[in-house]
DNA sequence: GAAGAAACAATCAGGGCTGCCGGTAAACTT
DNA sequence: AAGTTTACCGGCAGCCCTGATTGTTTCTTC
């Protein structure tokens, strides 16, 4: 027979797991603002007392969210083959990869952190190394795609250009803004960066 | 000698005008989120009481501080002489413009509503006109800074990759990015933009 | 198997925020 | 000049949120 419940060990990472999954569904679905411990508890199924037992305060909470979610985002952002690949087309794959792990509703729950973060000292203070660790894998990562035949000069400035303006994009998206002048915009980006940069 | 008190409309307009800036202000320093009706009044050096008259919800407050707040926005951004400018650097000068209008503290203002509209159905309504407005806005900016020597398509779509690459760039520096880099990068798109839609 | 630790549940108190209400005085109207 | 409308004031009640506390169940360890 299975056992009638798990380990300790096993319920508690459950139980994490399920309370940092339900944070960030709470942001993306309802925002910062109206994020409440509350309403987390309610959706991971978990009692406040269960809550308050792993984070003792919201800011605790938020704080593992946010590593939580960077882990995923680079997760989802690794999955694909990093070879590298040769050709100019290197650099609208590139900017395709960006452009998928820069925007969706990981992104967007990433940028309610941040913008909460820019008037909340705590959040902000632990935001921060998570942020410098997602630059560097970023930069990383593109180093494997693009392998040393480039310079970090040439790789890192259009890298940069691109994932500001992919969260530009992303902005927009996320108030609305209409899809197919997303990815129009991107396209011409697109065309532009392999003319550009496309040794 | 002179009124011991103002008109109805003169005071109606200065007790607006001094809610609307309050919140601005809270909103560039605060954030939406710890933004509150008591703060905005405490500012403003006006009661609660008062801003009920002149605002009955918190929402109704914010819907007219975004009016408010674009209006300032492109105020600022239309005092350039937009002069048709001759040769090349039209390009340059014309993204030097859009940075000084979409960053700055009235931009982080403008970044805290997006934000929170986005979860907001009401807030959302609200800004969804005045979006559109700043939108045309600025592209009629650019068509009588650039005249009528360019076709649309080669003007807008310069124009909204700049906007976007600039709300990126933005965003960055509101969580306390390297400005240095940030003009880096803007450098860098500058150079490129010229050489390409700089006929 | 008994004691202690850990995970979880349920409730409470404190605090802030929003919206509402009755009241006052000045400015407009006729 | 009386009446009406408008701007403004200050307090109150209801709500939700957070952090704390106490009690219960389950695992671990000796």
């Amino acid at each position: 027979m299975t056992r009638p419940r798990l380990t300790q060990q096993e319920r508690t990472e459950r139980t994490r797991e399920l309370l940092l999954d339900a944070t960030i569904d709470c942001l993306v679905e309802l925002g910062y603002a109206r994020t409440s411990t509350n309403e987390i508890c309610r959706r991971a199924g978990v009692s406040r007392g269960a809550q308050q037992h792993h984070f003792a305060t919201k800011a605790e909470l938020m704080a593992h969210a946010i590593e939580h979610l960077v882990t995923k985002l680079l997760a989802r952002m690794s999955e694909q083959p990093p070879a590298s690949l040769p050709g100019p087309d290197r650099v609208a794959m590139g900017i395709d990869l960006l452009w998928q792990g820069y925007s969706g509703s990981l992104s967007t729950a990433v940028m309610e952190l941040w913008v909460a973060a820019r008037t909340d000292p705590e959040l902000r203070a632990a935001m921060h190394p998570i942020d410098k660790a997602l630059a560097r894998r970023t930069s990383e990562l593109f180093r494997d795609m693009l392998g040393d035949q480039v310079t970090p000069d040439q790789r890192d400035l259009p890298l940069w250009l691109t994932v500001n303006l992919i969260r530009g994009l992303a902005l927009d998206a996320m108030i609305g803004g209409d899809p197919a002048r997303q990815d129009q915009l991107l396209q011409e980006w697109k065309t532009i960066a392999v003319k550009t940069y496309g040794a």
